[in-house]
DNA sequence: AGGCTGTACTG
DNA sequence: CAGTAC
DNA sequence: GCCT
DNA sequence: CGGTG
DNA sequence: CACCG
């Protein structure tokens, strides 16, 4: 079963000297290097390792071998990686910043690990015996790769004294990996770099990522015949190796060039299969090369001669995307203004309503006022309207009363705005926008945008697309969804059919690899692409992440592990692990993803509300999410509970009272994630619930927040989430941090981990919606307004 | 080239 | 910490 | 993927 | 075994 | 969870 050819040792080798730099990165002053995890299952006697860290790594079985056939396939793989790392931002280079990868390998013998070859031999026989030698997967073996950079100065620890830690149990230090194909002993001056994985007879294929993207496309099995397998693998990685790396004429020399010499940097934690559970992640399933076709190369190509991507001659398209886009009212680039004019208008501008004043009573001063910023008056918003409809039917959306205010009010500004605008923008933006507010004059049950559009053979290809890439646990596919997802959005506002690439183009949005499949759909009806990307494991992994609880990860876990069907799952194939929040999603699984209409929230809620308000009658508590943005129809019921402080009591404790009542009332069924102190004025609670016996489960979300913080959880909890990212991010270009908590200013950033502040800065809103459009130079827009994807 | 939201819970 | 969810 |  | 990342 | 102390 396995593969005849040599073996290419790939070494691990400990160093606590500074390896040249240019032993491993070229491009870059930065060195990597590894610290390795050593596994408590480690030898409680250190002392073999004394003499000879190979002898050791061996022992550890942190040495692999592989056939030398597929050295060129994983070399791929490797450089794929190395151009991520090397590519990376300087930010993610800084010294101290690591990131890390995960190879699950296959795990091969060594010539003197008799111990295994023994047991590979013995499953080959079994195997053998059963007549199929596919179903007899190789052994594989999780290696998790950390890398941490280290700044070329620094000194890399040694991995001696941290081993010698390791007296008992564990330990760590820094390894550097680098791969020969020699022994140790002899170094060659130049050492090799070799496949640390590789398709071994039996697996179906191997999935490669790291943290930023999946190193090269999953390497397909080789069915039948190996050869095939280097068919199907080797056209992609020229390509790649042509438009993609620096090997512009390293290209040619062929393979031999190809498998070049090279050191690669790796560092390791946990390594062994003595756990079952690495076990699982052994062989990844059989997945597309998705190589191009070439039909779609041809297209493109043409499409790049026609307009091309970079270049002189998109600068004509550019621009007149962006005056088109003018005329399209959607001038900002930030998707959750888009009807703004720009942020300058923001501050100037209506003075808040002031029916906004809450709360009815009396406010106490001791609730901070916000801050007058603009000269708004920060009035409280949305709660006032809030508590006057739970007096009364909260049939009709809560705040109808203040959108009309609200409308009005931005109404005036656009008008006077407008008078300021480019002629141009002006005209076409006020058209639009009323075009807008009639289309949405009886929003209740309308769903978000035009649920049929003109282009909607379009958006449909595309959003096939956008799922094929969803299932693809890399960031790269990641950051493709959301451009998807937004293009996607851009498209459906677009009110004209699409006759062009061109006009495609020039739809904010809508980039020229968009527009080429655009046009690919205009003039053949389809997507050639979404036939070779919709491999089998797109539609199993999707099955899987349907499960509440399981992401790409743990999807692509599974399907490696054989499973291809929820049943699969439920019958645990391959020994899958299912985690007990898994296990509800499971056994929930229809009711969890199937959305429920508007009304059967209304019904629980109108179970719910009155239980909390026995607890206190003051509670403010209302339903966000989808519901709040008017839908029809909601994946799940987020309800908002906070309590005015003005009588110097707060809501604390509540939650837990609420969920022990709602939990006897057999409203709630079963708990997803509770939080770590229940009794904090600000909490999330997430679990199933139900209308009544007779009603299916459904998702639901408390959401507790001090008073204070109403206004922006308001804003956050209502989404959507491609609106909260838009506006957060306007907010940090602006020098502010918007979350769930308040909007800051003056944060500062963690130079290098821009996601660390290093200053928590001010908190300069967060008592109303209103003053945080306002701030940010956003107009006012109504929750069902609020829908960007 | 380097962004693309920011946080909480779980295991 | 990685993964997941929102 | 898209955008600056 | 409990804390930490 | 894996690791650490």
């Amino acid at each position: 079963m396995r593969s005849s050819g040599p073996l290419t040792q790939v070494h691990m080798i400990a160093s606590d000297t500074e390896l040249p730099h240019s032993d491993f990165f070229s491009s870059d002053s930065s060195l990597l290097s590894f610290r390795l995890s050593i596994p408590s299952t480690l030898p409680k006697d250190n002392s073999n390792m004394s003499g000879d860290l190979d002898e050791f790594f061996r022992q550890q079985d942190l040495i692999f071998s592989m056939p030398d056939e597929t050295v060129d396939e994983y070399f791929e793989r490797i450089s794929k990686w190395e151009e991520k790392l090397a590519s990376r931002s300087a930010r993610s280079r800084r010294p101290g910043s690591s990131t890390h990868t995960v190879l699950d390998l296959p795990d091969l013998s060594t010539s003197h690990e008799q111990a295994k070859d023994a047991k590979l031999k013995h499953k080959t026989t079994h195997g053998d015996g059963t007549g199929d030698a596919q179903t007899d997967h190789q052994p594989t073996k999780r290696v998790r790769i950390d890398t941490t950079v280290h700044d070329r100065s620094g000194v890399i620890p040694s991995i001696t004294p941290a081993l010698g830690n390791t007296t008992g149990t564990a330990g760590s230090g820094v390894l550097q990996v680098k791969s020969t194909t020699q022994d140790r002993s002899r170094p060659q001056e130049d050492p090799r770099s070799v496949p640390l994985a590789s398709l071994a007879e039996g697996e179906d294929s191997i999935i490669l990522w790291s943290e930023n993207s999946r190193i090269g496309k999953p390497l397909n099995k080789a069915t039948h015949g190996s050869s095939s397998v280097q068919r199907s693998i080797k056209p992609a990685a020229q390509d790649r190796g042509v438009t993609g790396t620096n090997n512009t004429e390293k290209d040619k020399p062929s393979k031999e060039q190809a498998i070049r010499p090279r050191d690669t940097v790796l560092k390791t934690s946990s390594a062994p299969a003595t756990k079952s559970s690495v076990r699982n992640v052994a062989t990844l399933p059989t997945s597309n090369l998705a190589k191009e076709s070439p039909a779609t190369k041809q297209t493109r190509h043409k499409n790049s001669a026609t307009a091309p991507a970079a270049g002189p001659s998109r600068q004509p398209a550019a621009t007149a995307s962006r005056v088109k886009k003018a005329n399209n009212n959607r001038p900002s680039k930030y998707s959750m203004d888009e009807n703004s004019t720009d942020g300058s208008d923001g501050e100037r501008k209506r003075a808040a309503p002031d029916f906004l004043l809450y709360p009815p009573n009396k406010r106490q001063e001791n609730e901070t006022r916000p801050t007058p910023l603009f000269g708004g008056n920060g009035g409280s918003s949305s709660l006032n309207a809030f508590k006057s409809v739970r007096v009364t039917s909260a049939q009709d959306d809560p705040l109808a009363q203040f959108y009309e205010k609200a409308r009005a009010d931005r109404d005036a500004v656009w008008l006077g705005e407008d008078g300021q605008e480019s002629p141009l923008g002006a005209s076409e933006k006020s058209q639009d926008k009323k075009g807008k507010s009639s289309k949405r004059g009886f929003t209740c049950d309308e769903k978000g945008p035009p649920s049929k559009c003109v282009n909607q053979d379009i958006v449909d290809k595309l959003q096939e697309l956008q799922a094929i890439h969803e299932a693809r646990p890399t960031k790269d596919d990641k950051w493709r969804v959301y451009a998807y997802r937004k293009a996607i959005a851009a498209i459906r506002r677009y009110s004209k059919r699409i006759t062009s690439r061109d006009e495609a183009f020039k739809i904010s949005g809508v980039g020229s690899k968009t527009a080429d499949k655009i046009e690919e759909i205009l003039e053949t009806g389809d997507l050639r692409r979404i036939q070779y990307e919709n491999t089998p494991d797109v539609k199993a992994t999707a099955i899987f992440r349907g499960i509440y609880g399981v992401g790409q990860q743990i999807a692509w876990q599974w399907y490696a592990a054989g499973c291809r069907t929820l049943e699969d799952v439920k019958a645990r194939k391959g020994d899958i692990k299912v985690s007990a929040v898994q296990e509800i999603g499971i056994k929930y699984y229809a009711d969890i993803n199937d959305r429920m209409p508007r009304v059967e929230v209304q019904g629980i809620f109108d179970r719910i509300k009155p239980i909390a308000l026995k607890l206190d009658p003051v509670l403010f508590i209302e339903v966000m999410g989808s519901f709040r943005r008017g839908k029809a129809d909601c994946g799940d019921i987020d309800i908002l509970i906070t309590r005015p402080t003005d009588d110097g009591r707060t809501h604390r404790g509540i939650l837990r009272q609420l969920l022990r009542r709602l939990h006897q009332e057999g409203i709630l069924t079963e708990d997803l994630s509770v939080p770590d102190d229940p009794d904090d004025l600000e909490a999330v609670y997430r679990g199933l619930c139900r209308r009544d016996q007779n009603s299916r489960h459904r998702r639901i979300d408390f959401l507790v927040v001090p008073w204070k913080s109403r206004g922006v959880a308001l804003l956050y909890y209502t989404g959507d989430d491609i609106f909260n990212r838009a506006m957060r991010y306007k907010a940090n270009t602006m020098g502010y941090s918007l979350n769930q908590r308040g909007l800051y200013a003056g944060v500062v950033r963690d130079t290098h981990d821009r996601t660390k502040k290093t200053n928590t800065g001010n908190i300069i809103a967060s008592e109303t919606e209103e003053e945080i459009f306002r701030i940010l130079g956003i107009p006012w827009q109504e929750p069902h307004e609020r829908i960007r994807s």
